[in-house]
DNA sequence: AAAAATTACAACCGCAGAGGG
DNA sequence: ACCCTCTGCGGTTGTAATTTT
């Protein structure tokens, strides 16, 4: 790693102070800028970067408006129910290790993703009055979050012809009535009960286990929402269930429904304290 | 239609680690 | 061994956009 200077470090005009620094958004100029030096030149050494580019910003703010926005292989918009279920896996695994869970979801960025944590997930968690890494919230997400993730998964690719990527669930994330009013919960039961006649897979520790799920979604498989063993601290996701076993949950997901709200978004419906411990009982 | 509240997300900040001088 | 700079990460903030009242 280059760490002093740079090709054009004995022609900066400026010093430090002369310079002052812009802040805040980005100009359309500013990107252009910058996105033709990193296409001539190539990233890497930000501070010097943005001296030769001519760029009043700091080689932080560049490194980061690059990699978060300018970035060609950027993906942006609605994060996909495979994403989000990869998201909750990683997270439970790896806790805020934005950047690592991001490694493993191509095109999304460390800061999308943690802003994705913040606004939905964490809502989730207020509106249920528990705080995220309560034991409670970390069984609500396994068992009511991600299987309904899972069911979604499978709607999509269910109404979704053979040619049409994994990628694509994405336009399926927002408001896809049909599945509300035309699918129930009776499938449920066997993604996480695997019987010996319908034996299940287990969510993956691999990179792309999202995308894994979905198309063994696809492919008609089953999914149990559990780690190996071997992964995570004290073996696995949440080592004990507090519902007296998985398949209750599903027992009650009738009366559940109506709370999974009238939209399809997963993450707005209104839960509560007295819900959980209704499943509880 | 307007004001207020909420949400989403881009950007900044501080810190720690790596590595060259 | 120490200092300095760069890089990358996670937490936080500011604000534009959207929704609700």
């Amino acid at each position: 790693m280059e760490v002093h200077g740079g090709a054009c470090s004995s022609a900066t005009p400026h010093s430090e102070e002369e310079m002052e620094l812009r802040r805040g958004p980005w100009t359309l100029e500013e990107d252009l800028v910058l996105m033709n030096y990193i296409s001539s030149h190539g990233e890497g050494r930000w501070n010097s970067l943005a001296r030769c580019a001519g760029l009043k910003r700091t080689g932080k703010s560049c490194r980061l408006r690059w990699l978060n926005y300018l970035r060609p292989d950027v993906r942006r918009g609605n994060i996909t129910p495979e994403e989000q279920l990869l998201i909750l896996e990683l997270h439970s695994r790896w806790g805020n290790r934005w950047s690592k869970i991001a490694q493993h979801l191509p095109g999304r960025t460390d800061n999308e993703i943690k802003n994705y944590w913040r606004t939905r997930v964490q809502k989730h968690a207020k509106h249920l009055q528990c705080d995220v890494d309560s034991k409670q919230f970390k069984d609500v997400m396994r068992y009511l979050w991600m299987p309904r993730l899972i069911e979604r998964i499978r709607a999509a690719s269910a109404n979704s012809n053979a040619t049409e990527s994994v990628a694509d669930y994405g336009n399926l994330a927002a408001g896809d009535q049909t599945f509300e009013t035309g699918t129930g919960w009776g499938g449920l039961g066997e993604i996480v009960k695997p019987g010996p006649e319908s034996p299940a897979t287990t969510v993956s520790s691999s990179g792309a286990a999202g995308y894994e799920v979905a198309e063994k979604l696809k492919a008609g498989e089953a999914i149990q929402l559990s780690l190996p063993a071997q992964i995570g601290c004290g073996g696995g996701l949440w080592p004990e269930p507090s519902l007296p076993s998985p398949g209750y949950a599903y027992q009650a997901l009738p009366e559940l429904e109506q709370y999974w709200g009238l939209g399809g978004e997963i993450s707005d419906n209104l839960w509560n304290l007295e819900d959980i411990c209704y499943l509880q009982q």
